[in-house]
This record gives C-alpha cells, structure tokens and sequence, in this order.
DNA sequence: CATTTGCAACTTGGATACAAGTGTTATAGT
DNA sequence: ACTATAACACTTGTATCCAAGTTGCAAATG
C-alpha cells in the first residue's frame, strides 16, 4: 500500500517528513474544565468542514498532540469521533488522513438531506403561521448583511440556521441532527467550490420558498426547496474537468 | 446527582455491587488478528441491540475489562463508539450505562426511516423489475421460514435484508447506512415488546408492498410501505400503561 | 440519638510506555 | 552498477499508571 505517497508540499520540499501537515493555521488554548477530547474534537471538525484542513491530508496522532500539547489518548478520542463522522480515515500502522471529497458518498449524503427536508416542510407547511414567516425572512435578512460584509463564515452559519429552523419549527430537533451529519460533507465540498457569485442566488432561492409557504402553495415550496438544494449538482457541473475528476478517487 | 442508584438486581440481593451487570450472558473469544476495539464494540452493540442488556444498566469499563479480558483501553474506545451511536450514555465521574429507550428519540428515528425508506421506494417503483420482484419475495418466503422455527434473531435479520433491498435497488448504500442508523432505537423497542402474534402481519404488509410494486401502482405502494413502518404506533399504543410510562423517562 | 465528617471504593479522563506493523533509506554483498 | 538486506523512523493499537470526582458507609462528635 502506498499511502505514504501522500506527502504535504511542505515535506516534499525538505526532507524531514515532520507533522505539521496542514496544522499550521490551528491554534487551540486548553480549557481545563471541558474535556480536552472535546476541545480538540471541535477544532479538528470545524478545520475540516471549513477545508483549512485540505482532504487527503496526513494527521497522525503525534503531530495533533504537539500542536495542541495534550497526550495521545483524548487525540485518540477525537480522532475516532470524527472517523465515525465520516471525515477522518485511520489506516492502521500507516497513518491518519483527513477524508477525501468523494462524488458518490456526495450524491448519498444529499439523497439523505434533501429527503428529510422535503419530509419536514410537508409537515410543516400545514401549520405555516405569519410567526414562522417572519423567523425565516429575519434569517434571510442576516444572510444579507453577512454577504454584504464578505463573511463566509458568517453566510455558512447563516444559512445553516435558516435550514435549522425548518426542523425546529416541526419539533424535530432529532431529524435536524441527522440532517447535519448528512451535510458534513456537503458543506465541505460547498466550501471547496462554491463562488461568491452564486450567494445572491441562494437569497433569492431562500425567499422564493418563503414566499411559496405563505401562500399556502405546498407545491411551489417543495419545488422551490428541491430546487435550491439541486443546486449543488450545477455548482458540480461547472467545476473545471481537473477539478472535476478528484471527486472520483 | 443520585445516578449511583440505579442497581442491578443482582447488586442488589449481595452487597458487593460488583460489575456483573447483565454482562453474565456475554462473551467473547479474542481473535488477535482483528482489533480488540472492533470486536468489543460489535459484541456489545449487538448485546444492546438484541436488549439481551437492558436499557440503563451499568456498565462499567474495568466490568467490560473483566469479562472480555482486555485492557481499558479497547474497551474505552468501543463505547465511546457506542456513544455516538446513542447506544451508551457516559457520565463522567459516575459510570457508563446501556442507553434507555425514549418516546421523543423513537418519534424522531421513525421519522427519518420513514422518510429515506418512502424517498428510496418513489425512486425504485418506476424502474421496477420482474427480478427485484423475485429476490424481494424470496425474502419473504425466508421470513416465512425463519418465522416456523421461531428464531426470533432470524427474521430481525431477514426482515432487516427485506428493507436493505430497497436501498440496493436504488444503487444507494449510503442510504442504507443512514436508515441503519436511525433504525437502532426502533429495533431495541420493536425487540423489547413486539409479539410474535405480530409477526404473520408483517409477511402480509411486506407482501402488499411488492404486490403494489408489481401492478405499477406507486401510491398504493406508498401507503403500504407507509402502514407498514406506521404499525410500530399500534404496538405502542396496545402497551400496557406501565411499560408505556418507561419511555417517557 | 442525630448529625457531620472523613475514609474507602468506585467511576471516567488523561498521560505514558511498550508492542507490532509499514515504508524508506542506507549499507553491505555480489 | 545493481540487488538484497538490515536498520531506522514513523505509524496506530494496547496496557498500565495516575489524577480527579462521586457516592455510600462508618465512625466520631455534638
């Protein structure tokens, strides 16, 4: 097995071979009361989601403990959470690496979430109120302003709680998790690829739904849903060929 | 916190208060090829699962050592595992205990397996074939078997593969692995109180599905596929009122 | 007798040492 | 020059030790 190949650029040009691959930009100050697996579960999930952590990088347990001077053991921890969360593969005796943007867990995970989605606001468009409405059009306006100042961030965050309120306004806090888990690596391949061109669009897309719910129109709201979230497949298709092709191993 | 109150019965008849709690029945022959961490983690689960642990029992890690006869720290790993598969609860400082089963959880998990499974059948129905036809009744008819020799963990798995054909059918692993998921919690209440007087109807309800299937007639699919999964309501609701109370916490 | 205080036994969290496997590299032999 | 082998650096898996917190009981104290 040659997956020792996988060498950052920063080993490739001098020959030391060290850990810090990619773990430069994270920085993390021990909270002694938290557990210490949790801090550094949080870290580890939130640099990948956020692609500091590029996929396929090399993140052996070592170069985690002396970059955030905790033992192996709550690294350990970490690692194995995130394994489960699909974004860390382990291959034993060989090394840690942080998981590949692969095309067919993608189309998987968003089967997943545009099904529960769609599921949720059938539930909740029946019992629409101007409350929800106006929830919803306060989240939308944020989205705006965190554009407006050019935070990605901001907008990710933003966005991710305008899809949050659909669950909770269907007292399903359990299906928005399943929901997260699903979006992972969506998320990361949107934060890969996506331009800041398309955000405007998802404005529109967001309102568009909104304005479907209120007047009562369940047709044109899931249309409009499945729209916006289908538009993952044309950011998809834009990509460059290059680009393109690593989605595929 | 009072959590230390929760006792095996048989800590309670001697004073010891040691770790056997409900692990008597449980065993395990280490094969020193495979991880010590996986076949600790399966045994339990499937331990959990098949309820022949019982929710909230203790379960210590220094227990588990005793009994499988390994160090700490596979056994560590392998519920931490089980923690984020919401098998396990883990008070820090306190112990570690066999997750209960809750009505809010159960609504939630039947929630997302009933929207992926209805979401899988919409996509397979139009491209519905007379061999998926013939393997999904011949897990039926194995169903029907396992069921004349009144093996109880045969027609879990059966029943079990019965379903999984719909997500392969569609060509969606990954779905599958996320309904396996969300199914879990549904399986330990369906395992703790389902009868075996229940078990003819769902041959009859997994048979109108696939006969539906056959005439091409999607929504009468649906709604059996929907009746289907919907019956753990009825076993619910036909719960005598103590045992329902234990779901409610 | 009632109350409090301290000890003992238990729990999980973290740190560290060792075991075993893998890949590269340098060195010796041909 | 080329090949084979051995040494070395690196990885994750496991075992064990210590720290810190919780609980129950027993003994000491009023």
């Amino acid at each position: 097995m040659s997956l020792r190949a996988i060498k950052t650029p920063a080993a490739e040009e001098k020959g030391t071979l060290l850990g810090k691959a990619g773990l430069e930009g994270l920085d993390l100050v021990l909270d002694r009361q938290r557990s210490a697996t949790d801090q550094v579960h949080a870290a580890l999930r939130q640099a990948i989601i956020a692609v500091r952590l590029a996929p396929g990088s090399p993140i052996s347990e070592n170069s985690i403990c002396r970059r955030f001077d905790v033992s192996r053991t709550p690294v350990r921890a970490a690692l194995q959470r995130l394994t489960e969360e699909g974004l860390v593969y382990v291959y034993p005796q060989i090394g840690s690496f942080v998981a590949p943007i692969r095309l067919a867990g993608l189309q998987d995970n968003h089967f997943i979430r545009r099904s529960l989605e769609v599921a949720l606001l059938r539930e909740v468009a029946p019992r629409w109120t101007p409350d929800m409405s106006l929830r919803m059009r306060q989240s939308i306006a944020q989205q705006k302003q965190v554009i407006a100042k050019g935070d990605g961030d901001g907008f990710y965050h933003a966005d991710e709680e305008f899809h949050h309120h659909l669950a909770s306004f269907a007292g399903r806090e359990g299906v928005w998790q399943a929901i997260l888990a699903a979006k992972v690596q969506l998320s990361r391949f949107q934060r890969s690829w996506q331009t800041k061109e398309r955000l405007p669009d998802v404005i529109r897309e967001h309102t568009a739904i909104i304005d479907a719910l209120d007047q009562h129109d369940l047709a044109g709201a899931e249309t409009a849903l499945l729209t916006h979230l289908d538009m993952i497949f044309v950011i998809f298709a834009r990509l460059p060929e290059a680009q393109r092709q690593s989605l595929f191993e």
